[in-house]
Parts: structure tokens; C-alpha cells; sequence
DNA sequence: GTCTACATGTCGCTC
DNA sequence: GAGCGACGTGTAGAC
């Protein structure tokens, strides 16, 4: 059970003294504070003073959230370390968080501090990310069948000039085949990305034909024309079918971890 | 003042309770769960049970925070809805944060919710981001005028017996004029820089009037009358002024690597 | 609404 | 440690 202390309506001297302990005992701290922030490093802001939520997590990542909006308007992704103390002369809470490479600094000066949470967590539950574009690359090379005509791989992963092609097939009649794979909906950027990787290609291959093919669950109107234009191809892929077979090689995956 | 309202200690029925009531009313909501978590959409994932730190942010942004690590292990980044219920067989409490486009769902099932905190947090003050001091200093010393007179750039980091003069200008008399840049408040720390660079210079300028500046978006009391105190000077630099010349760069720099 | 380029991007890999 | 690409990237601006 998660071990979890809170204050609620201390002084910011005491606060202060909290924080520090909460820190240095490597505590998961979630804080409310009427505060004003300044942050200097690769680039430099200044938050004007406001009620804001701040964690601390006991790895020393470092986040500040304004009432609003998905991310942190400040944060250190990690801290070489987090100092707390009462200014005396302001009368306020000055935390710092410093990272060192590159060197940044956070600056939090608190007036109020209407509540402070310190935790220990327990938590050493897995976590698994499905389909990823890695594993559709994995799971359609090793069921290439699934773009719906009988391929066969090649390569995963070819190296050519540019940059690297997802698949590289060979088809029933034995054209190449470079598939460009997209988790989301392809766009333009991709058929892009495809038809260099073809020009690339056909330079070393010469006049050999060559046959491109977006893989994604869906594409663009705006793709689809380019595509067309290049005489290249969509293949439409269901990642819940892909999803079964990741999960299925998931559950191989760590068997093998288990073993090695 | 912010109001903050601490639940410790309920059970899992009336924690429903009073996040469900503290979502209608869009509070800012942080709890502590011992909880699994499902996301479906764009890709998939599924955390394991362990014990997390979550935020419900007032506008519907959803975190969910793993006691380490900077980024959120789950997230939404605007929702739709957020619903929350007991769910009566399982005997948890059932987050669903739902977003519409793209179409994507968060599911946490909580079977222990050690802490709630829901808060009301008035947070109005202006957040600025700046470039750092040597982007300030580049476009100052492109665009002197923007100190507001008509002075006339001689040299960027002049070297001096003490260190390095910021912006070593010329104004419309001929005047010497050496620029001190602060990216944020200038402190007595500054004027005293300043002063030092100008005593320096004076050695080997001889009698010759040298002006001293310092540069900043504001500065404090105390360095004003110091400042005052030894005939200097102060111009308020408009950070968003030298972002909007940042910008421009920075199109400009592409353009010549275009052409190079 | 879609496309495009930027970000204190972050993260994870290779070299 | 530097370089490069992917990301459930998010975010802001142009069309």
C-alpha cells in the first residue's frame, strides 16, 4: 500500500523543511504553490506569479503544471539536483531544480503553499506499447502474405543511400518490392520518404522494375493522389490482425527473454 | 487563494463520488491510485497494476505519472468526456478519458485510491520564452537601433582586460558606447559587470566619453540606483521584439543554406 | 480541417 | 558522447 503523507496549511518555513526532507529521502512530492517560475538553459522563460502543481518524482524529474493544457509549461527531465529552501529576506520558498547537461536551471519561488503530498510508490507494473511500427515491420516480414499477394522477404531494414527501407519484398513474378510501413495514416511526407528510397534503389538496380507500396491502416487523399502519380501502391493493413499476431509474438518474446 | 479540498481514505464508492462531481465541475484533480491502465487509438498499450499519480486538469487534460521518469506513461491530451464510476462487480473505480479526434481512449481501473486532492487554481500570469543572451545580443548588434537611438555596431564580445563587452557601439556623436545584456531582470551584479568594463576601456580610451548600458527587459531597484548613482544607463529591451527578429533569422539562415 | 515546420522537444539506438 | 530517426510526439502557423 502506498505510503502517503500530506500537509496541508503549514508555513513556508516549515514547508520548506518538508520539501527538503521529501527530496532527499527520494519521495514522490506533488505540491500546490502560488508561485512565480524562471527557467535558463538552451533557451530562457519567465512565468509571472500563479497557483500551479508541481511534482517531484524520486528519480528527480521535475514538472510544473498550470491549470491548463497537456504539458508542463516548465519542467527538468532530469536533475542532478533539487535544492529547497526559505529565503528569509523575501519570505518565500526558492526550489531549485539543476541538470547538468546541458546545464539548466529551474527556478520556483513559492508565497504560498497550501498543500504538499509525499508518497512512496510501489509500482513494477509492466508496460506494453502494441503495434508499434517496429513490430508491424517484424510481424509483416515474417507474414508478408498479409499485404495480400504472395511476397516473400528479402530484407527488413535495407540500408540504401538515403536512409534505411522498411521491407524489401520480392513479388509472385519476382519484381522488388519496397514497402513503406505507416502505424497511422500515411501522408504525402510518406509517399515522399517511398519514392526516394525507389529512386535510390534504382540506381543500383538499373532498369529492373521496381514496385513501391504504402503500408498503413489508411492514407490521405492528398497521398493517394502522389501516389498514383508515382504509379506506386496502397496496401491497407488492419492492425487489429496485426495486434493478435503482436500479441502472440509478445508471449514468444518473453519466453526468449526468460531463457537468454 | 487557492482552495484545495484533501480526500484521505474513502472508499472506492465515494471516491467515484467525488471525482465524478469534482470532473463536472472541472477542478484540478490529482489522485494516487493502485491501478491498471489501457490505451486504444492511434497505437495501443497496457500498464500493469502498480501504484501511479494521476492529474485531471481542468480544460480535461488527463496525465497518468509512473513514480519515475519525466514523461507520462498514458496521457490525453485533450478529451472529449472523462468518466468516472464504481464499477460494482470488479469492485473498482473506472477512469474513461475519451477523445474524439483522433479517437482515442484511456482506461484506468483503480482498485485502491489512497488520495484525491481536488483544487480550484487561479493562475492568470503572463508566461514569456525567450531567446537565449547571445540570440539577443546577435540581433541587437544587427539591429542597434532597436536600443532606440542611432547607434552604429563596432564589435560583438570585445575583449577587454576583465572579460567580454556584450555589444561595443558607436553612437550619434561618436560616443563610445559599451552594452551590458541581460535576458531577464538586471541585478546590481550587472551594473557593477558593466561598470568594471567601462573603468577597464577608460585606461586605454583615455578621456574620451564612454557611455554604459545595460540592456535588459527590466531591472530591479536596487541596480537602478546603483546605475543612477554612476551616470549609466538603462534600455528596456521587448523580448517578444527580439523573438519576432529571431524568427526572421532564422528563415533568413535557411535561406543562405539554401544558396550555399 | 489538413499540411508543414519547430520544440527547452524526449527517447532510444548506432557509431 | 555525438548523430540520427521515431514518437500515441505536441504546438503553432499557413493554406
Amino acid at each position: 500500500m502506498a505510503k502517503v503523507e500530506v500537509f496541508e496549511r503549514i508555513d513556508l518555513r516549515k514547508a520548506a523543511e518538508v520539501l527538503s526532507k521529501a527530496v532527499r529521502s527520494r519521495r514522490n512530492i506533488y505540491l500546490i504553490a502560488k508561485c512565480d517560475v524562471e527557467y535558463y538553459g538552451r533557451s530562457s522563460s519567465k512565468l509571472e506569479e500563479g497557483e500551479r502543481q508541481i511534482i517531484i518524482k524520486s528519480d528527480g524529474a521535475f514538472l510544473i503544471h498550470r491549470p491548463t493544457g497537456h504539458s508542463p509549461v516548465n519542467w527538468q527531465p532530469e536533475t542532478s539536483y533539487i535544492n529547497v529552501e526559505f529565503d528569509e529576506e523575501e519570505g518565500k520558498v526558492i526550489i531549485k531544480a539543476v541538470r547538468s547537461k546541458p546545464r539548466e536551471i529551474v527556478v520556483v519561488r513559492a508565497s504560498e503553499i497550501p498543500l504538499i503530498v509525499s508518497s512512496v510508490l510501489h509500482d513494477s507494473g509492466a508496460f506494453y506499447m502494441y503495434v508499434s511500427e517496429k513490430e508491424i515491420r517484424d510481424i509483416l516480414a515474417a507474414h508478408p502474405t498479409l499485404l495480400g499477394e504472395k511476397f516473400v522477404t528479402i530484407d527488413i531494414e535495407k540500408k540504401v543511400e538515403p536512409g534505411f527501407i522498411d521491407l524489401y519484398l520480392k513479388d509472385g513474378k519476382g519484381n522488388v518490392v519496397v514497402v513503406e510501413i505507416k502505424r497511422s495514416t500515411a501522408r504525402v511526407d510518406a509517399v515522399r520518404q517511398l519514392k526516394k528510397y525507389i529512386d535510390a534503389l534504382s540506381k543500383h538496380l538499373g532498369h529492373e522494375r521496381i514496385r513501391g507500396i504504402i503500408a498503413a491502416p489508411s492514407i490521405t487523399s492528398k497521398a493517394y493522389e502522389l501516389l498514383a502519380k508515382e504509379k506506386l501502391e496502397f496496401k491497407q493493413i488492419n492492425l487489429k490482425v496485426i495486434t493478435e499476431y503482436a500479441k502472440k509474438k509478445t508471449s514468444a518474446k518473453g519466453i526468449l527473454e526468460f531463457f537468454k
